[in-house]
DNA sequence: CAGAAGAATATGTGCATACATAATCATGGG
DNA sequence: CCCATGATTATGTATGCACATATTCTTCTG
């Protein structure tokens, strides 16, 4: 029944899931036990399950086995561009421009979420992206001069500071979180939209291997909607 | 050096790429020389590879080897509860209202967002979710009757959509449009929010083994932050 | 009978090997 | 010189084996 690989095997197992051959909350065979009925390999099992487990569909523990998830969340993954990649990609010319650049220290909701000491020396950087002159987004960035003093001497007029980051720090763990704002007085007229009107806004926190990195707040221009696969 | 384990190989492999020794763009060696350097197997050294290529810090193609990537894009991976655990994670008491149920022709935008045939027989259900007795969120859901004729007849009042499908479906896949949408009268009505309020808005479009399932805007009351890990 | 010590077991991972597959590269014919 | 074709090569994956590790289950002891 098998002959071809892993991903038969996955499908064999979400196939018995989804059919209510195995509802949830069933616990089923051991590893050993699928990788005789299906005729293959047990690592080969395993790469099934484990894939199965990392997307939410099933959770396993040693000895206790695996068990089909109760409520399987769904996951989506959000892919988060460069920016300039973005607008780019949509054919459209990209420019930024420098709004401020000022050395202060932290304020406390930022020091907080990076948990940072309060007053923490930072960068902070304002920058307007544009997608053939019009406003696109709003980078309102701090960053932490402790874990970067390199950024001291850095042009942020020629490279956007969301760039120059992800040039320099490549890899970086962190949160984000996802809320709709209304726009500002300041807000609304840098993106030149109504005051009040819905912004979609993401708020991320990076640190990379311990050390708080920057914290940043991107305030899209209405209308922008974020896509994902699931 | 190496001792134990792929993540240790991982770590090492990203704190060459952090650190400068391989800048974007590089091509790093081949799977059977980083196995002699690092003194593991192939076996290791791939698994190692495939993380960092899933999370989208290198690219790899056959033949042509491992190459830093130009612009690594940060992933987030959002996970989406069922409604329920959502509420009751907050420690608050969930409860929902069915407003709307009725068979009818999927409208143009719904029918061609599922790569449905015009006027497809659906089942439009509206929901509206509470939270200790105050709106959460608004689900308009429509149900595609051809895929699931059983929902025909199931009592929404005592299940919410959300919930029997995924215990009906419970593996699917789809995609998932983010975006800040302002309160029309109506919403801002059930919401409690003043009209033109700013609302985190999800729109999306679920499949199961190529066959539509279902589309649904998920509305969310004021103030409601999603959260991510990156 | 409670609680600690130990046996049993399912998953997690590493290794050596083999073959599959997709690109690329080199080669030779027109 | 161009292009088709086949050789080369790096990754992708399967297999059998071994051992690690986290739990659970059992049993022994006070």
């Amino acid at each position: 029944m098998s002959r071809r690989g892993w991903q038969e095997v996955q499908d064999e197992l979400i196939g018995r899931i989804n059919d209510g051959a195995w509802p949830p909350g069933t616990l089923l065979p051991a590893e050993t036990a699928l990788a005789v009925e299906l005729g293959v390999a047990r690592t080969t099992v395993n790469r099934a399950l484990r894939g199965l487990a990392e997307s939410g569909l099933v959770d396993r523990k040693r000895k206790a086995g695996t068990v089909v998830a109760e409520h399987p969340p769904a996951r989506a993954v959000l892919t988060i561009p460069v920016i300039r990649k973005e607008v780019e990609g949509q054919g459209k010319t990209w420019r930024h421009h420098l709004l401020l650049r000022e050395a202060a220290p932290a304020p406390a909701p930022i020091s907080a979420r990076l948990h940072l000491p309060a007053r923490a020396p930072m960068l902070h950087l304002v920058a307007l992206h544009l997608a053939d002159k019009r406003p696109f987004l709003l980078e309102d960035r701090w960053l932490n001069l402790a874990a970067l003093p390199e950024a001291e001497d850095v042009d942020f007029h020629a490279t956007s500071p969301n760039e120059w980051l992800l040039a320099h720090v490549p890899y970086t763990t962190g949160d984000l979180s996802i809320s709709a704002e209304p726009a500002g007085e300041d807000t609304a007229d840098l993106l030149a939209a109504p005051e009040g009107a819905a912004l979609l806004t993401l708020d991320r926190a990076t640190w990379n291997d311990g050390r708080a990195i920057t914290a940043v707040r991107l305030t899209y221009a209405p209308g922008y909607k974020m896509r994902a696969a699931l």
